[in-house]
RNA sequence: GCGCCCGUAGCUCAGCUGGAUAGAGCAUCGGAUUCCGAUUCCGAAGGCCAUGCGUUCGAAUCGCACCGGGCGUACCA
């Protein structure tokens, strides 16, 4: 697809003193009002080098640029060159754009095949998944689809928590008060039964506290009875995650968790006694980054066991030898950022100069109106339940708009379970905000719904006037006439369709979501405005090719996106 | 105490690699459907961009200070 900012770069680039072409193109604007031209150049910085005034340049250079045929018109207004695109050559090329590359529309080889881990959702086993876990999760999976459409060769890995003293607080729990039968029943709710029990119970009698983590020690060590209850909670655990993961349409290439890393370990601090980075204190062997303003990294316990952040750099030596990665990217909330900063530290005191390739991807918290949420005192929102709820909300209001019970049982899943994901998906990354059901079931205005119903709707258009694919293509190639789709609301459209491409290589290099959430909004209210401006199905078959061009390239772009946000496009709802 | 993050409309948030008049959604009020799907669309109202100083032709955006909130800060992850 032709690139119409380097274009405009190369028409400006010989009346714009030394600039090149590349950061001309940095340069050029987007004006927010339409009436601003579609595309604009700001001439204050060329003031220095021409030793002129900036409107004068502006005058100059819309002077020269004014006789090119990319243009309709050129403006000078003050200090800025205001392009007019010559609209019917801008809209062929976006719709050509779209509807030729079609599902790998906004695809890139960027990536060039380049291979990209990104580690996401990570839950604790033997922990009910509540709706905190949703955002690594859903986060993770979207940046997982965003980097492989860039054209990388990506792996996605669930380093599930499976390992450390909560472990042995759960065999001591269960020990003391566990019951085979009730874990079998059902076994989260149980196990964090007693994983509750167990730290009320600390309070009274901390000696609990030395049991568990004598009981990891044993674990780690690889003992028996111990390591069989591990892994029958594990295993346990896994059979109810992968139920949530497959209502989220949620896949890894690999489980490898903490466990795994175990034996990895003794390795990990060899080479950091090699270096001289081991340091004594307190019982505690730690690498000192004082120097470097942080606290120290605890490497093991006193007794000899082992921390997260030893498993931590375990995995990511394992990762750089078995994947030779270009990016290693972890989605893991923001309560870590000093974990992840002294945990890289470490990796460049220990030689690895592929430390920067490693990138902490942070996001903000999730709390309750009556706190933050705790697993241990039971103060949690369980994801599946919000999930089901969403479903069930879905399942009504499609009933009430009469939708037949085919869709309704068709789409309702689709729709349910979609708009959770959106909801998360809408806003930065680092933003908290507090959980409410009243939040999560709404699917006014800007939700995830809205943009699948206005799929729907586009999908309904192009069934009512019999335009399959073949139609479309057919469309494209003998359509002369674009001028159908020119009018304001269609052209705003048109614009927003063109630049889905970059929007998705801003939210891959900025690692956020809710940069294609949000364009994928604006494609809605863009479709929906023409919609209601335009008839589409009209008698004049040049008019409504046109039209019907533009609401399949629109449906294609709304699909695109939601794809990347994880999310279906239905066809119907 | 120290470190990191957040502070924009009543609420939830975009905009932050400086650029033209600061934008959405929700809520409120008022409109639109003999016509392709009203989970829609249009309009009104709503702002000392926490505060102060600085840098700049130009600051919501950059720097410093300060206030408010969150998170973290040695044997949990």
């Amino acid at each position: 697809m032709k690139n119409i900012r380097e274009e405009i770069a190369k028409i400006l680039a010989p009346a714009a003193g030394s600039l090149t072409a590349e950061q001309i193109g940095q340069m050029i604007e987007i004006p927010a009002d339409a009436s601003m031209g579609d595309y604009a150049f700001p001439c204050f910085k060329l003031a220095k080098e021409l030793r002129k005034a900036p409107p004068l340049i502006a005058a100059d250079i819309a002077e020269a640029v004014r006789g090119c045929g990319l243009f309709e018109k050129v403006e000078n207004v003050n200090a800025y060159v205001n392009m007019f695109v010559d609209k019917q050559s801008f809209a062929r090329i976006a719709i050509e754009g779209v509807l030729s590359a079609g599902a790998d529309y906004g695809r890139s080889d960027i990536g060039g095949g380049r291979r990209v881990i990104v580690e996401y959702s990570s839950p604790n086993i033997a922990k009910p998944f509540h709706i905190g876990h949703i955002r690594s999760t859903v986060i993770g999976n979207s940046i997982y689809k965003i980097y492989d459409f860039l054209g990388y060769d990506t792996i996605r890995i669930n380093h599930l928590g499976d390992y450390g003293t909560q472990f042995g607080k759960m065999i001591v729990a269960y020990r003391r008060w566990g019951c085979r039968e009730d874990v079998e029943r059902e076994p989260i709710k149980t196990l964090l039964g007693y994983y509750v029990k167990f730290h009320q119970e600390a309070e009274k009698d901390p000696s609990l506290e030395d049991e568990a983590r004598a009981t990891f020690t044993r674990l780690e060590h690889g003992e028996k009875e111990e390591t069989e209850l591990w892994k029958w909670f594990r295993e346990e655990s896994l059979r109810e995650f992968s139920r949530v993961y497959a209502m989220l349409g949620i896949e890894f290439d690999s489980y490898n968790g903490e466990s795994f890393y175990s034996d990895k370990m003794p390795a990990v601090l060899d080479a950091l006694r090699e270096k001289g980075l081991l340091k004594l204190s307190n019982g505690v062997q730690i690498v000192d980054l004082e120097e470097y303003g942080m606290a120290p990294a605890l490497i093991t316990k006193s007794d000899g066991s082992s921390l997260y952040i030893t498993r931590d750099i375990a995995a990511a030596i394992y990762r750089k030898k078995t994947y030779d990665f270009y990016k290693n990217i972890y989605v893991v909330a923001s309560q870590q950022n000093l974990h992840f900063q002294q945990w890289f530290k470490v990796l460049e005191l220990m030689g690895f100069d592929w430390y920067k390739d490693c990138v902490h991807v942070p996001f903000g918290l999730v709390s309750m109106e009556e706190g933050t949420m705790s697993t241990r005192s039971g103060r949690v929102v369980f994801l599946e339940d919000v999930l089901n709820k969403s479903v069930e909300k879905t399942r009504e209001i499609m009933a009430e708009k009469h939708a037949d019970p085919a869709t309704i049982e068709a789409t309702a899943k689709d729709v349910g379970i979609g708009a959770v994901m959106f909801q998360e998906l809408s806003n930065s990354r680092i933003k908290d905000y507090v959980f409410s059901w009243d939040k999560v079931l709404n699917f006014d205005g800007a939700t995830g719904p809205y943009v699948q119903y206005t799929h729907a709707r586009a999908a309904s258009v192009l069934r009512n006037a019999q335009a399959d694919e073949k139609y479309i293509k057919s469309a494209l190639e003998g359509c002369a006439d674009l001028g159908a789709v020119c009018g304001p609301s269609g052209y705003e459209l048109v614009k927003l369709l063109y630049r889905f491409p970059d929007v998705v290589e801003e939210a891959g290099e900025k690692y956020e979501p809710c940069i294609v959430t949000r364009h994928i909004i604006e494609v809605a209210q863009a479709f929906n405005k023409f919609y209601h401006d335009e008839h589409i199905i009209v008698e004049d078959e040049t008019e409504k090719n046109a039209k019907l061009l533009l609401t399949a390239s629109a449906k294609q772009v709304i699909a695109n996106g939601l794809g990347l946000l994880g999310i279906k496009a239905p066809e119907k709802m």
